[in-house]
DNA sequence: CGTCCGTATTTCGTATGCGGTGTGCGCTCT
DNA sequence: AGAGCGCACACCGCATACGAAATACGGACG
């Protein structure tokens, strides 16, 4: 029998995954907020399935540091920490030049058209104000290079950055002014990379890693509020009403 | 109540952390061999626990790459692909060399003191001829380095690819020449972070990254054998008593 | 009135049960 | 005898059930 008259179809997304990409994007949306409680069986509820598959994408959540383990009372939505993002940014510094690098060195010629394409979305995205709009312009236009630097890996680190970098991002008021220099910097890198340039790529991306880390690390929001967790005093108790509602912020 | 008379203790090890760990383990250690098949009821009675922690942990391993989906037919552990390597490097090259020059910019007094003994414990490991010992210690002086840098998730990020690494590495025949290279090129490293040099650091993290690479990469072994997954001919059948042996590898 | 303790509730971790799906073997029909 | 078909088994995803542990609340006692 011929091969190419069908093609072979993949088992549908599971459950798991299903949940796994709901949850994470309430997280990264902020639909769910840092340092709130997630219960297995709210969660479930809401989903409309068991608790075993909210589990189980939960349990991957918990291995790329998306929700944390507080002792036996469950899980939290991981708190924004500056700490954290500092972190982020110091890696993000190296790998954004590695991948200019390597984008320079490998790009065709389609690339490049794509690459274009991305610069252009991003700009209509910076002059409409819209905060998620730019945000997402800016998430695809760095695994755009990722992608054509050709590092699966690196592709898929830099999106789990991402997906940590979004949840602090949508919280920061973008100063009118930066929001098109980030596209100037992009245009520069990109200009790098078209160029076949790999060390001036990796220059732009250098510097603007570097002024992105300041337009966040420095910003006062980033850290999330002294929420103590031991004390009884601290947060207050929540009622049944407020709990329900909370999950129901993940649709 | 005070809080410094006693320290508050975390709940141990869940059954999915200890499956988890386990499995990882015998991947790493080539006990469960790249390509072959996973069933969650054999894992779980080797372990002598239920298949529901043994899914949880496969999820996780799965998310990170150790082991691979293949339709419905269950899990694999993930085959060893020469170009995935060459990713790792890639990366690595760039985490190796931030890490050295951050550590180079942190390194305290302390820190020199253990360096300067991880050093020397790869020397005899080295000596000795194990390869298993010298891995370990190989991994352990890089970690250190991570540890060092003073970036939590750079040190996860490496813990990841060495545990990936692990897996090459043991199916390598470290040629002694080779051997004691390597721990001239980490004390070259080790002497541009005790001196706080970030850029000899990481100049000296940079070239061992490359040579590192490339005694892995240009193995012939590095690649799995062509095992054709859709083809009925390809994989020969596999007895009871064979499966049953695979799982036993665990322990 | 504050504090301590017992009990109810919540929620997780783990085990098991069930249905669907893929796989392989043996039988049958040509 | 070879090819096709059907049946039985294996295995996974998902749901449900059960027990343990911790918290929260209410009452009793000092």
């Amino acid at each position: 029998m011929r091969h190419s008259t069908v093609q072979t179809l993949r088992p549908g997304p599971t459950l798991i995954e299903q949940a796994y990409e709901a949850i994470l994007e309430a997280i990264c949306a902020g639909r769910l907020a840092a340092g709130e409680r997630l219960n297995q069986d709210g969660l479930a509820a809401r989903l409309g399935i068991s608790r075993q598959p909210v589990g189980q994408a939960l349990s991957v959540l918990k291995a790329q540091g998306f929700v944390r383990d507080t002792g036996r009372r469950g899980l939290i939505v991981a708190p924004l920490e500056r700490e954290f993002f500092r972190a982020i940014y110091e890696l993000r510094e190296a790998l954004d030049s590695l991948a200019a690098s390597l984008a320079a060195q490998r790009c065709r010629r389609g690339d490049a058209a794509e690459g274009r394409k991305l610069l252009a979305e991003g700009r209509r995205a910076a002059r409409s104000g819209r905060v998620d709009a730019q945000i997402e312009a800016d998430m695809r236009f760095h695994l755009w290079i990722c992608q054509v630097a050709g590092n699966p890996l690196l592709s898929d680190t830099m999106r789990l950055y991402w997906s940590h970098l979004r949840r602090a991002m949508s919280e920061v008021l973008q100063q009118p002014g930066r929001r098109h220099q980030v596209w100037d910097e992009h245009e520069a890198l990109l200009n790098g990379i078209i160029k076949r340039n790999p060390a001036a790529a990796a220059h732009h991306a250098t510097v603007h890693a570097r002024a992105a880390s300041k337009s966040i690390v420095t910003l006062p929001t980033a850290d999330t509020p002294p929420r103590r967790r031991t004390a009884h005093g601290g947060d207050r108790r929540r009622t049944k009403r407020e709990r329900r509602s909370t999950v129901e912020a993940l649709k």
